[in-house]
DNA sequence: TAGACATATTAGCATTCCCTAATATAACTG
DNA sequence: CAGTTATATTAGGGAATGCTAATATGTCTA
C-alpha cells in the first residue's frame, strides 16, 4: 500500500470516529435528510453539522444533492452502509470487556 | 441504542483512527508479534507504540498474552480482521474521489 | 544477586480537533 | 426587491489527543 493511499484510509476512518458524524450517520443510514432535519433529528447546532456534514463529505463518506435551497445527504454507497453495520457486530463482541482505553474520553 | 453503547461503539472506533495504531494493526494482522517486533516492523518508539498498545487493547481490539519477559499482542478475533478489510474495501470505493477534509490533517 | 533486556507508566508540552458565535451566500416568497 | 429560510464559511478559544523523555517494573541470565 502506498503511503498516499495509507493517508487516505486514515481519513476515511476517522470520518467515522467522532460523536456528531455518527450521530448524522445513523440518522441519514436509510433515506436521504436535509440539514435540517438532520439538526433537528439529531438536536445539534447548524453551523456544527453544517461543518461534519463537509467532513464526512470529504472523506467520501456521504454525498450531497442539492435541490432548491434544501441539501439532501445519504450515504455514499451500500459499502458504506455494511461498514456500519459491521461496527455494531464488532461491539457486539468487545462490548462485553471494554474496560477503559485512557487515551480518549469516557 | 442506549447511549452507553454509542459510546463504546464511538470508542472502538476510535481506537482504529491514528496513523500509529492502524500500522500496528496492519502490523499484527496475520500473526501475533512482540512489543520489540511491532516497534521495529513499524519504525515507532518503544513509549509511544507500548501506549498505543494500551489503547488497542482497552478499546477491544487487540488482546494481549504474556510469555516470560514478552508480551505477544494480536487481533482480538476475526471479525476485527474483516473490519480491516473492509476499510480497504471502502477506500478503493472511496479513493477516486476524497479530495479534503479540512477537519484533520492532509 | 547484579546487570541486561522487554515492556509499562508518568509527566509535560505540542498539535489536532471541535465547538460556538458571527457572518456570508444563495434560493425562495410575498 | 425586501425579507425569510436553508446552508456554508470563518475565526477564535477550549478541550482532547499524541508525542518525547525519563523512569519504573518485571523477568531473564551470567
Amino acid at each position: 500500500m502506498t503511503g498516499n493511499t495509507f493517508e487516505l484510509k486514515l481519513k476515511v476512518i476517522q470520518g467515522f470516529s467522532n460523536k456528531v458524524r455518527l450521530k448524522i450517520l445513523e440518522c441519514i443510514k436509510d433515506e436521504e435528510k436535509t440539514v435540517s432535519q438532520i439538526v433537528e433529528e439529531t438536536g445539534g447546532n447548524q453551523s456544527n453539522i453544517s461543518q461534519h456534514l463537509a467532513c464526512l463529505k470529504g472523506c467520501g463518506i456521504i454525498v450531497g444533492r442539492n435541490e432548491g435551497k434544501y441539501c439532501y445527504y445519504s450515504l455514499r454507497n451500500d459499502r458504506i452502509r455494511e461498514l456500519l453495520d459491521m461496527f455494531d457486530l464488532v461491539l457486539e463482541d468487545v462490548q462485553s470487556d471494554v474496560v477503559c482505553c485512557a487515551n480518549h474520553m469516557e
